[in-house]
DNA sequence: TTCAATACTAAGCGAATGCTTAGATAAATA
DNA sequence: TATTTATCTAAGCATTCGCTTAGTATTGAA
């Protein structure tokens, strides 16, 4: 009976998370999106509620492909601690696009909105965040005889790293990131 | 001849300046920044010229700030390598208030606006950086036979794990935190 | 006491914000 | 073919945005 959607719901949010990734929640207005997406408002608001809904959806979008393009490397590697610094390196790329660094989609929405952002948002960025972590621990705790407590230490440390790296591939050039890779992966 | 100001500028940037760091730079409209500073928009433009003016104005005043109460505790500390530690310390102090940890308002912004800031901002921003890294340095090659390379790249790690721990105050708690700059220390 | 210079209040400018509504269009069932 | 249902376009809603203007109040020198 109805009418058929004329867009690819997985396609436009692609677009609406890339907007957010590289403008940030506040600076990203509805007419953005609309224009990036190439759908009108009113389908917009028709599949995604409002503004906080595309940018959830953009969220779960960024977790999903983060995860397949560098998170599944980490995971499969047999590579112990070494795995993690790739994972590092792997990480620069994934966030470097022509224009220059665009940070961590999660870290740059826990820095612009803090405690404030969207329940739900909140959640899934926790989420992940502690995926990650335990993925850290995981390969901390192949071939190793220090104590768990040590472990989980090092895994937060890791955590805190990366999420340093993001803010500072902003600000900083390439040899001064790698650098800094070099000599947190001396502390582990 | 003229009329006197009825507000002195250096107490209203304050007041410009926490609304900035607790909001971030997008989501302070200027009626906010009318109602914390206690003025008129008129006046807000008259001595400050937009709001790039006052953000300008209330970053100049925060570096001011976190030199007073922070900096120069560790650029006077005979302490070496420790005097970093404790640092760090004193940054989370600083950066917490009775709602939470609100990051610091240099970082935040960098990490919010990318390039994308006003050209002065940037630059003050860029240049309290370099002069907190030069600090570094000078502490991190106090009794040490560590070459000027290794200081070099520990100076900067420093300042990328401080942004780390900007941005991850406002997700992680105290004990998280307190683990992180441990081994953040832990080869330095 | 006059007058020029600056600061004040308050109203309002055009543009942009997030979101909604009215009406035309397309698809599949009856 | 007629009807039902969901989609589309495009205009417009109230509110807020950064910023300005008109008119009044206050100051200190002439």
């Amino acid at each position: 009976m109805p009418r058929k959607k004329s867009y690819i719901e997985e396609e436009v949010i692609e677009k609406a998370m890339h907007t957010f990734w590289k403008k940030g929640y506040e600076a990203t207005s509805v007419r953005d999106l609309e224009r990036e997406m190439g759908i009108n408002q009113f389908s917009i608001y028709a599949s995604f509620t409002n503004k906080d809904g595309i940018f959830l959806e953009s969220v779960k979008y960024y977790k999903t492909k983060a995860t397949k393009e560098i998170l599944n490397k980490l995971i499969n590697s047999n590579d112990g601690v070494n795995s993690i610094k790739k994972y590092f390196k792997d990480f620069l790329k994934f966030v470097k696009d022509t224009e220059g660094y665009k940070g961590c989609l999660l870290t740059n929405t826990i820095n612009e909105l803090g405690g404030k952002a969207n329940e739900q948002v909140v959640n899934e960025i926790g989420q992940f965040s502690t995926l990650i972590r335990d993925t850290f621990f995981k390969k901390l705790a192949t071939n190793t005889i220090k104590s768990k407590e040590t472990i989980n230490k090092q895994a937060n440390y890791l955590i805190v790293a990366l999420q340093g790296l993001s803010v500072a591939s902003k600000m900083l050039g390439k040899k001064q990131l790698d650098d800094f890779i070099e000599v947190t992966f001396k502390n582990i």
